[in-house]
DNA sequence: GTCTATACGGCGATAGAC
DNA sequence: GTCTATCGCCGTATAGAC
């Protein structure tokens, strides 16, 4: 038990690091045992299989980076200032981890197979305070009638989707990294106006 | 050279749909000659590579899906009417074959190794007749000032993302296939409305 | 706990007979 | 053109030394 924690940890980072990059399909088992600088026959003794340890990385990215997110969802903030701190902070989630996006992409493509999966990224989307709330302020008037569901898909995927085409964003831009940060940045204040225009009733 | 076009036309259409549903790095090429109803030799005889087979049909269908998309793009309608088009026709194109989102979004993961798809994915996006319009309107003043790039991103973003996550849309509605369709339906009105909402000077 | 060694069936690819 | 047979690599598993 003396350096186990650490052997299982490097395994976990080397496999982590590959699965994020080359996604899981193409990184092999000896590849993260390579990485990890530990023998073959490790890799099964810690994680019986390569998709077992791929759902406790999954997991793990999953809870890791969503939580602060969940909880502007589920915080007390008006809805105008929900959306634009919910906004800014998955962006700066995404800037410092620009690969989770299509490494979750892949995930979702074959997804009807595991069911694990799906329901951690469904749990991700699910957000009953943000829908009661539009559900509310809608019906009080306050907000022109709006679709929590469609608000809510709309936001996702102006947030989402850039990072996910950021290689054909920055092609644009001859691959200047710096360029696409400014754009991302931009959209911090981008998408909370466009979606606040359509909801507000008197936008003057 | 008698059946020729035909085998190859098997082994290409089998592959198409296996690498559709499954993904490719999930697809063996067994599994496609089995399908396809032909020795697995002969997979390597007509195509060398299942890289090669799987670079002939990205090709194939990214140039049989888009070709209506860029004729209205570049187009010479108005803004606004080539929007509501492009927004609608993309839907339609979208529903028709609900797998190739996620498809595309598997293939850009891994486009860092391979240019010969980035720059492929890279013409769909390649937009220079709206960018032109969407700067001389802005110039104009009979928009407001709009960055066509943001633009163009946007209405990507809200067409394409929810095609993605549809498995996560449509675990809300017990896996309604009709209220999925009927969500992306109102899309069609709802995604011009907001992007024009955005550039339109006076909204009353 | 960590290692070497070895084995299994499935994979992508190919050489060579017909 | 089509086939069989084979290659080396893969994920997975296990036996056994230290």
């Amino acid at each position: 038990m003396a350096k186990s924690k650490n052997t299982e940890q490097k395994i976990f980072d080397a496999a982590t690091e590959l699965f994020l990059e080359k996604g899981v399909d193409r990184t092999s088992v000896r590849e993260i045992a390579n990485k990890a600088g530990i023998n073959l026959a490790l890799m099964n003794y810690y994680f019986r299989s390569k998709e077992n340890l791929f759902d406790a990385i999954f997991t793990m990215l999953v809870k890791k980076n969503t939580r602060k997110l969940i909880k502007i969802l589920d915080s007390d903030l008006g809805l105008e200032e929900k959306i634009r701190k919910y906004v800014e902070a998955y962006i700066d989630m995404l800037t410092e981890n620009p690969l989770l996006v299509s490494f979750v992409m892949a995930i979702v493509h074959r997804s009807q197979e595991r069911i694990t999966q799906m329901k951690a990224i469904s749990s991700l989307y699910s957000t009953p305070k943000f829908a009661q709330q539009v559900f509310d302020e809608s019906k009080k008037g306050h907000i022109k009638p709006t679709s929590p569901t469609q608000l809510f898909v709309d936001m996702l995927s102006l947030i989402t989707f850039p990072f996910a085409i950021k290689l054909l964003i920055m092609d644009k831009t001859s691959y200047d990294e710096a360029h696409f940060q400014a754009f991302m940045e931009e959209r911090k204040q981008r998408i909370p106006d466009l979606l606040l225009l359509s909801i507000k009733k008197h936008e003057e």
